[in-house]
DNA sequence: AATATACACAACCGCCGATCT
DNA sequence: GAGATCGGCGGTTGTGTATAT
């Protein structure tokens, strides 16, 4: 081969720009029959003339059965917030965290909504910031149930979210921040999950196996719960215009795809949430939120849920500070807080309730 | 009703890291 | 070890649709 790198297709060979539901139709036909090892190879044996990548990234991105379409609820937008808060424009890895959704989706939400919205509340909190509750944006995650821990951690400061990157060490912890090692912490466990990922391979692209026999025990369960990914909004449903000789009729003791199974590995998103789902530390101060409050389960207000994170967080870090607002200093940086030992302790506090 | 503008989203592009040879 | 290949990711663009004028 010559020097350089190679175009992934002769781009005056292959159609370009949208797809058509025939199209749609052979590639969802070709790949569930033979799945998809060689993108590159594959739209020359599934007769399209596409280029390796526009067919992984339609298969990925619209045709795959357990992509979820539709309006992105409240509370995935507010994942996304505060996944983006912790990671940047890691978009893959925010999908990771909202099964259905894509990275391409989920960046196209940010682009467009997300971060009109962070920029409006930007200029709105601007106002009040000096005040605790301050480091509340209106969105709340309280039907995020146990996720909460983390997400709470990663409570946006619209300010500082409408810049792009991840939450660094410098930013957070300031102006009524939630103090960051529990942010980092929530990204250490994170990244721990991943690495424990046995291999790649098994792991990746949340991908589809289409064989009926060595379906993993463990993943027959799931099928009921990518039933419900199956719920289209859109006017048109790719996976509709399926030709009936050209895909596998669904098989009555299958799902409705027909011979194929689902083998999505959510170890990782599962073990994760779970991990967070141990902690209920938040429930018990949220009884604790003035005792004329609201009462857990009654719908607390974000700004007693915000208080009473961070009273929480306070009596779990013997931090005074905050409770004065998030004008702290901006010396977070300061090494004792983002060693990993210390950092442990909130954590491990919080996690164990 | 026609046109301009804004918005939403699908698709493309180029780069990077991992793997293969 | 070096180069080739591939999949994946993030940024950007193009296009269709909705809304405003």
């Amino acid at each position: 081969m010559g020097k350089g790198r190679a175009p992934c297709c002769d781009k005056n060979q292959v159609k370009r720009g949208p797809w058509s539901p025939a199209e749609d139709s052979r590639l969802i036909s070709f790949i569930q029959k033979y799945g998809h090892e060689n993108w590159r190879a594959l739209p020359k044996q599934a007769g399209l003339l596409r280029c390796g990548k526009s067919c992984r990234l339609r298969w990925i991105n619209y045709l795959r059965p357990d992509v979820k379409r539709g309006n992105f609820t409240k509370e995935e937008e507010d994942t996304i917030l505060q996944l983006h808060h912790l990671l940047g424009n890691k978009w893959s890895k925010i999908a990771s965290h909202l099964p259905g959704r894509t990275d391409n989706e989920i960046k196209n939400v940010w682009n467009t909504h997300l971060k009109k919205r962070l920029a409006g509340k930007g200029r709105d909190q601007s106002k009040h910031k000096s005040s605790v509750s301050s480091s509340s944006s209106s969105s709340s995650v309280s039907s995020l149930g146990s996720r909460a821990c983390v997400e709470r951690n990663a409570r946006v400061d619209p300010e500082r979210s409408t810049g792009q990157g991840p939450l660094d060490e410098k930013s957070c912890g300031q102006e009524g921040m939630v103090p960051p090692p529990l942010l980092n912490e929530a990204l250490e466990a994170q990244e721990k999950l991943a690495k424990r990922m046995p291999d790649k391979k098994d792991s990746k692209d949340q991908s589809l196996t289409f064989s009926g026999s060595n379906e993993p025990d463990h993943l027959k369960g799931m099928e009921e719960q990518m039933d419900s990914f199956f719920s289209f909004s859109s006017p048109y449903d790719p996976r509709a215009a399926l030709e009936p000789e050209e895909v596998n009729k669904p098989d009555k003791n299958n799902n409705e795809l027909g011979n194929f199974t689902i083998d999505i590995p959510f170890e990782c998103d599962v073990e994760f949430w779970n991990m967070l789902d141990s902690l209920e530390p938040f429930s018990v101060h949220k009884a604790d939120v003035g005792q004329d409050g609201p009462r857990p389960g009654e719908g607390l207000s974000m700004e007693d849920e915000d208080l009473s994170w961070l009273w929480y967080l306070e009596d779990e870090l013997g931090l005074e500070a905050t409770k004065e607002g998030g004008g702290q200093d901006n010396s977070r940086t300061s090494s004792n807080a983002t060693s990993p030992s210390d950092r442990a302790v909130p954590m491990k506090a919080c996690c164990q309730g």
